[in-house]
DNA sequence: TGTACATCAGTGAACGCGCGTTCACTGATGTAC
DNA sequence: TGTACATCAGTGAACGCGCGTTCACTGATGTAC
């Protein structure tokens, strides 16, 4: 039987192959993978360890340093990276809408689908225990995210129908719901939730006018 | 002078002085109190070390054992104590109303407050990783406080005003909201936020239809 | 009233474990000559 | 072309620390007689 068959062979049983020479920074993508993985299912960066880490991608402990000085680096590759995400995900939901009513609505929801698929990471970004350099604002978490939020509703505040004549007072309010419809649906999985359309439109109706009706059929909503 | 002048001697100097025969039960109510401390300031239940309340009280680690088998035994009586007085917290509140809109108006301003003057509590009750009993519906965690609001907006409801006829729907999109608002603010205190009241006036107008006209004055509600 | 005893409240030492971090090292492989 | 060498990727052993948990213990104090 062939020995060193498989190339990707996984951390329990195949003692993980060290990259060829000049290939080191690959380690380092697995890395992020690794402790993106962690932090998924613990939903705090507190709890993250290198050991684990190191112990998940399957290579001893002090190899870490050669990439990362310390576990908050760590973190910190993986929360810019999800938030990237995150922000690539609301873009891409806009691009579908076809008018600033259904780009609102289609923001939203990538929002809440972004958090309810990866609680773990959404925890992470969004709860209170971030800690990232306060001095560079540029990166201030989750602030580029909002933004996409502000873009929304004053495109939607142009167009004339909206509920009030000040589109950052009105995004403000729809992350506040957003959020809260995330986070409470993660922390209390077994309440008997209503669909999360209905939370979305809820949310939108009441801070930003926008009905349901205005926007069925711009995205794949279906009601039941 | 009398001998044993101050009870209550704190840790750092004092040597703490045992408990008399028969008043064990007092070193108890020191290892929640303490475990209460250690929890509002890291707002995790998972990062709690027996050690570190052990210190807090200033006694050694293996006296817990004679008041709590484990961690989890003394996060369960603190959470328990603080849902209970959120809960006192919003029954004084709703009695201050004066009509079924000051009283779901006072209600929902009892619960942000709590959130935010004890957000590391507020992050364990409501967060995610609580893990009490399931098995245990009665007191599954929050659901009691979710079901004050669920009175506060059926008697808002009752008078006739509110938005649609569903008072528990309503009550789920203002808890949402409510959460939102508490959680966001606390994990973005950098954020520039408008006054407290103003969200709140957002989240009811715009999910009960109550506007803030309709509650000015109740409470101590002041414009500015 | 005095005294022996039971009980209570809590301690100190010890253990194994997982973690972070350091250090010198190893072995494969690309490269200069 | 062959060979010596430098470098790269990563390891294994070791350390001190904090933690959970056990165990036998200690010393104060209430109580029975």
């Amino acid at each position: 039987m062939p020995e060193k068959s498989v190339e990707r062979a996984p951390a329990p049983g195949g003692k993980r192959p060290r990259n060829r020479r000049g290939e080191g920074a690959r380690l380092r993508i697995e890395l992020i993978e690794a402790a993106a993985r962690l932090l998924e299912s613990s939903g705090d960066a507190r709890l993250l360890t290198l050991a684990a880490v190191a112990r998940e991608v399957g290579v001893a402990a002090p190899s870490i340093y050669r990439h990362f000085s310390d576990v908050g680096q760590l973190v910190e590759a993986v929360v810019a990276d999800r938030f990237q995400r995150l922000d690539d995900a609301l873009v891409h939901a806009m691009k579908r809408g076809t008018d600033p009513a259904s780009t609102l609505a289609a923001c939203c929801e990538a929002y809440c689908k972004f958090g309810l698929e990866h609680p773990g990471h959404y925890q992470i970004l969004f709860g209170a225990h971030l800690e990232l350099d306060p001095d560079r604002p540029s990166d201030r978490p989750g602030e580029r995210v909002f933004g996409r939020l502000v873009e929304a509703v004053e495109a939607y505040a142009a167009a004339g129908v909206a509920r009030s004549h000040d589109p950052h007072a009105m995004a403000v309010n729809v992350w506040v719901a957003l959020h809260g419809i995330v986070s409470l649906r993660i922390s209390r999985p077994q309440h008997a939730w209503p669909p999360l359309e209905d939370l979305i439109d809820a949310a939108l109706s009441g801070q930003v006018g926008l009905h349901p009706t205005s926007h069925v059929g711009a995205g794949k909503r279906r009601r039941r």
